[in-house]
DNA sequence: CGACAACACGAGCGATCACTCGTATTCTCT
DNA sequence: AGAGAATACGAGTGATCGCTCGTGTTGTCG
């Protein structure tokens, strides 16, 4: 939530009373994001949930997109707390691949129950071009984490291989996701484990040198 | 595109023209989803796009919904054209998981190139609810043929459990055709080959009796 | 305290959009 | 031919929404 290296126009010096407002308006919006989707989320409503009146939240955003954005630098940031436990996984010399997406996919599901407002702006197929720009930073950052993963999990692989395969384990996650969190309990513990599968099936296929087809 | 058994205001007979005019408006709407998405597409900008004005469009289709509704529907016939071709593969004593699922999503990836309007109302993961409505059946009539085509894959399992496995498989081809539809010539190739992985690969998990670990 | 900036308010502006309505034209059926 | 239905038009309506602006309040710093 640290706002760096500002553009042009030169930003207030925040007051802690203000500090507190941006902290409330990106709760606020993650609340409406996630109970009616970014398009259909009105600024009004957010300033509303957040108890304070449009005007002030265009005190702190300049528009809609930019709430958007602060509120996915937020996730990145609550990710990066996650990351010294669960992306920075050493893998050994034999990874147990199934564990290891057991334990990342745990922690994943349970970050997206915890923050609602998270596949409102991730886990969605087609984004409106405001959107996606706002996302952008934050998902280039999870991809450079999963490519670091992958990277250790298929050692022979070339680096624009396990890009790509961090790309499409990712985009697995996202479109699963959304299914799971809305099932509810027994539901969603079946969906999850199917998930598992699917990842580790995709992971541990044959990956070797060219012209071997088995 | 036919309408059977309308609802209580009675709807008009209609003409050749008529008939003609909703061929068109569905052909609009599906380039306009398709560059805009359902949520920035316009009503207006559909009527632009096919030669006729606004009221005009209101003559065939009550609101944005219906319109959508309508697509949908066509789409499902073509895809039920597909089906004698692609669904209804005879799975034999010991089926090749990777050949048949390769050229189902062979097909499937050439028929969302050939209606790129498809994955506007098919492939996300969120939607509003009055799309999620009108999509609905043809979704379940989808999920029905994929289903159906799990159980011969899969004979020793039950159906509750292969109705989520073909949930699961659906999901992750939704979930993966915007990439591979909106990259170009070599990595759309290289994505789709990755999905083939994946899809193999979860379909081929073990999935016995419990308590029997390879 | 004085002055200046940050914070706060909420009515309302301007733009957009789904959809309507009055009217005019074309088709179909007898 | 003539009547009624279907098709067609497009300016306009009502509602929504992102965002602004004028004004007042609270905090900060000397």
């Amino acid at each position: 939530m640290t706002d760096e290296h500002a553009a042009q126009p030169a930003r207030p010096r925040r007051q802690a009373r203000g500090r507190r407002r941006i902290e409330e308006i990106l709760r606020a919006a993650a609340v409406v994001f996630a109970d009616r989707g970014y398009d259909a989320a009105t600024t009004n409503a957010i300033a509303a949930e957040a108890g304070i009146s449009p005007g002030s939240l265009y005190q702190f955003f300049r528009n809609k997109d930019e709430v958007a954005k602060g509120l996915s630098e937020y996730y990145a940031e609550r990710l990066d707390e996650l990351s010294g436990t669960t992306f920075a996984v050493r893998v050994g010399a034999d990874p147990d691949v199934g564990s290891l997406v057991g334990g990342l996919l745990e922690q994943i599901v349970a970050f997206n129950r915890a923050h609602p407002g998270f596949k409102a702006l991730f886990s969605r197929t087609d984004m409106p071009a405001g959107l996606r720009a706002a996302v952008a930073p934050v998902q280039d950052a999870l991809h450079a984490r999963v490519h670091a993963l992958i990277s250790q999990l298929l050692p022979g692989v070339a680096p624009d291989e396990s890009a790509r395969v961090a790309t499409v384990a990712i985009q697995l996650v996202r479109g699963m996701m959304p299914l799971i969190t809305e099932a509810d309990g027994d539901e969603a513990e079946a969906l999850a484990a199917e998930l598992h599968r699917a990842l580790v099936g995709y992971l541990s296929t044959e990956r070797g040198r060219p012209g071997a087809a088995p």
